[in-house]
DNA sequence: GATATCCTCCGACAAATGTAGTAGGCTGCC
DNA sequence: GGCAGCCTACTACATTTGTCGGAGGATATC
């Protein structure tokens, strides 16, 4: 984004972004957050390591670029006692995941969380054992709303 | 984005942005992109009209280069046959959901879209035609895959 | 015919994002 | 003590995205 957008006012009660519920990611930045998942908290080159197949060959400082930025959106903390800092995921994945729905569902379903899952349904291959666990929902749903 | 990111080697059969499947859309280009999905075809100015709320007041020339961004890319025609162009969406709601969704997958659920899917059910409260669908669904599912 | 309108076209510009180079500081090792 | 390596801090720069303004053409209006 860019321009002269007005900044979101700011709720003057939460105000350190953890708690704002628009997580600003880009793709790279995203990536790197990942890595930090999945790795655990680490130095630059340790992130480097986990990152997927598709962003290695980035430079080192690209990186630390982009760790930095995590950092100053208040994303990551780091530890910097050492020479080498340790930069930790202060962002779960989980409140990533529920933004992104929440995003996703109010642009292209008009906030109908219901027909999402039902888009995914038809859409997904699902495994034996998910097949089964639905047919079971399936029916406690349909006891619960007995009618049709 | 942006940088010296390479571009995407464009596959040699299909390369007309419509059939390459990640979407790059900003978030005011997708609202405008909604906009001619609600409202149907229409110029700028109608266009406007069927803008978010939240969108509402932005400048008639900024619609005008959204909407001729979207063209360019590819997702939206327009018939030039008349002083005020008519915009139509090439794109449809369907394309980007399915894109959208496939990302949000890849990036948050390891690609694990049936326990999305799962989780939404029981999450979300369905409506009655929801779940009168969902029914049809799971048969259709338990007969592509008649076991357990 | 002169004006007010409305449109399109083009050019601009700021912010965000992706990417990386360079300078300079520690560490450790011969 | 000096050099090789690794690390951080800065700076830089191209693109994309969001936003517009102004020029100039066509229309409608009086």
């Amino acid at each position: 984004m860019a321009g002269a957008r007005p900044p979101p006012p700011a709720s003057p009660t939460e105000n350190n972004a953890m708690t704002q519920h628009e997580y600003e990611l880009g793709e790279a930045e995203l990536d790197v957050l990942r890595a930090l998942w999945d790795g655990g908290p680490g130095t630059v080159r340790e992130v480097m390591q986990h990152l997927p197949a598709r962003r290695r060959g980035v430079a080192y400082t690209t990186v630390q670029t982009l760790l930095n930025r995590l950092e100053t959106k208040g994303y990551v903390t780091s530890d910097k006692s050492d020479v080498a800092h340790v930069f930790r995921a202060k962002l779960t994945r989980e409140r990533v995941r529920r933004a992104r729905m929440k995003t996703l569902v109010g642009q292209l379903y008009d906030g109908a969380a219901g027909a999402l899952a039902l888009h995914l349904v038809k859409t997904q291959k699902l495994s034996r054992a998910e097949i089964a666990e639905l047919h079971r929902l399936v029916e406690e749903l349909d006891e619960d709303n007995p009618n049709t």
